[in-house]
DNA sequence: TAGTGGTCTAGACCACCTT
DNA sequence: AGGTGGTCTAGACCACTAG
């Protein structure tokens, strides 16, 4: 998974199916209950994209004769990672691996909502790409070695046509090649990962603080230096826990604020 | 509930048991799935304090006989109101009503950590206590009819002896009779509701933005004026959705940040 | 009509805690 | 030893979606 991609498999896998690692024939005992092992199997096929995001499951009897458990077993097992956001079920129709629809996105990756309630689309406009060493800082979250080379994006992200959030994202370099080509990106990133390199983002740890506005923030957002913004530091990590992108956000919360759910 | 009550029952109920809404019998049908109706039925004893923090449950053999159902059906009415953090279960010993021991009060309800990743308990100095009328603001955000009298309280938390927040928390005189006059409070605000009020927070909402610090704000916390603090704006509700507190905190997030995961 | 997931039941056995 | 929740199975029926 690490060579020059760059596939394009939005849609149809054709017939180079990658590789399914084979029926396990699940037993009882290691300690683990079945359901575990059962969720483990599913896992592992989603990190090695053999089903891919928009993918219909097998029925859970096919599931559950497949690797000798009971319906109930793989009952129990998929609905544990449908709460995890990984699949989703639909009565009549079968159990899919989660997309990254428009709707989703927002819903779990932009927090950032305004007075009214209303989640709005962000655009956004690229001031500046780069490749280079990374940082010490970069390494830390990122989890790189020493000299490992990333793709560093600065951009600037406008809710209702106003310059709203300041954005500065370090990729990995060696997981996405050739990703700063590209002279338009899509706003949609996380998708985009999916597609074009079969990177799938399963969740996020963020932590905010406020910040105090550089002279360079101030003049892309249209406020004073330092003006109070809204700093989200962000790191994605796939299923397996890599961590694949970290995205530090600055937000102008005048008219916008960032939401949390507790307990 | 209304009335006069602080009573101080942290340990034991004694023997006047609040009402039990009589048993049932459920019958399938009416649209909702059955385990839907026991999680009513026992959500409902919740809210009527018929079981409080720490007790433990019949089991789930004695619940199916009382309701007719099947133990099986009980088990997914218990476990999904597990991963609403409003039970816990022990494997062993029995289901538990959700305590608000120290470590789910700052787990669940305090997300300002600082850089090392520790969460510190914070130590509050109440600076004012006033009763008085509804603002406009405070009968929309705690659901109050005009001319609704709140407890209105102002006081500073410190983490590691240096004070760093300021809030004004915002509560219905109705359900807190008598709180302003004891002059010290403790730091688990949310358990002294439960053990003084019989009034249990189940969840709350957060929005969080970036402002600006005030004059008396910069003094308490040693800060600049116009220094950036994240403010944190939550309106904690009980279990049937009633809100009950308005907090607003005022971070200064120099060296501590309030943390969230997504996905 | 056939196939899928959703609900409900009944019973077996296991792991853990208490006494 | 007895009681609790945890796992696993097997089978029935319902609700929804599709062709």
């Amino acid at each position: 998974m690490a060579g020059k991609a760059k596939s394009g498999n939005t849609a149809k896998p054709g017939k180079a199916k990658p590789k399914k690692t084979k029926a396990p024939r699940l037993k009882r005992a290691p300690g683990k209950p079945l359901y575990a092992q059962v969720e483990e199997v599913i896992r592992r096929r989603l990190i090695d994209n053999y089903w891919k995001p928009g993918d219909v499951l097998p029925s859970e009897f096919d599931l559950a004769r497949e690797l000798s458990v009971s319906q109930g077993t793989v009952r129990k097992a998929l609905n544990d990672m449908v709460a995890e956001n990984l699949l989703e079920r639909r009565q009549g129709r079968g159990t899919f691996v989660s997309e990254y629809t428009e709707r989703r996105a927002l819903f779990l990756y932009f927090n950032l909502i305004g007075r009214d309630g209303e989640r709005a689309m962000p655009v956004s406009r690229i001031l500046a790409c780069e490749q280079r060493s990374a940082t010490e800082h970069e390494r830390d979250r990122l989890q790189l070695a020493p000299g490992a080379a990333v793709i560093a994006l600065h951009r600037v992200r406008s809710l209702d046509d106003k310059p709203s959030m300041v954005e500065r994202l370090t990729l990995p370099q060696e997981l996405f090649p050739g990703l700063g080509e590209d002279p338009k990106l899509p706003e949609n990133l996380y998708r985009y990962f999916q597609g074009e390199y079969g990177i799938t983002v399963a969740k996020a740890g963020e932590s905010v603080r406020a910040v105090a506005a550089d002279p360079l923030e101030a003049q892309l957002l249209g406020v004073m230096p330092d003006a109070p913004l809204l700093e989200i530091d962000r790191v994605a990590v796939t299923i397996d826990g890599r961590p694949v992108e970290w995205r530090v956000s600055r937000c102008n919360t005048a008219n916008y604020s960032y939401v949390a759910e507790r307990g």
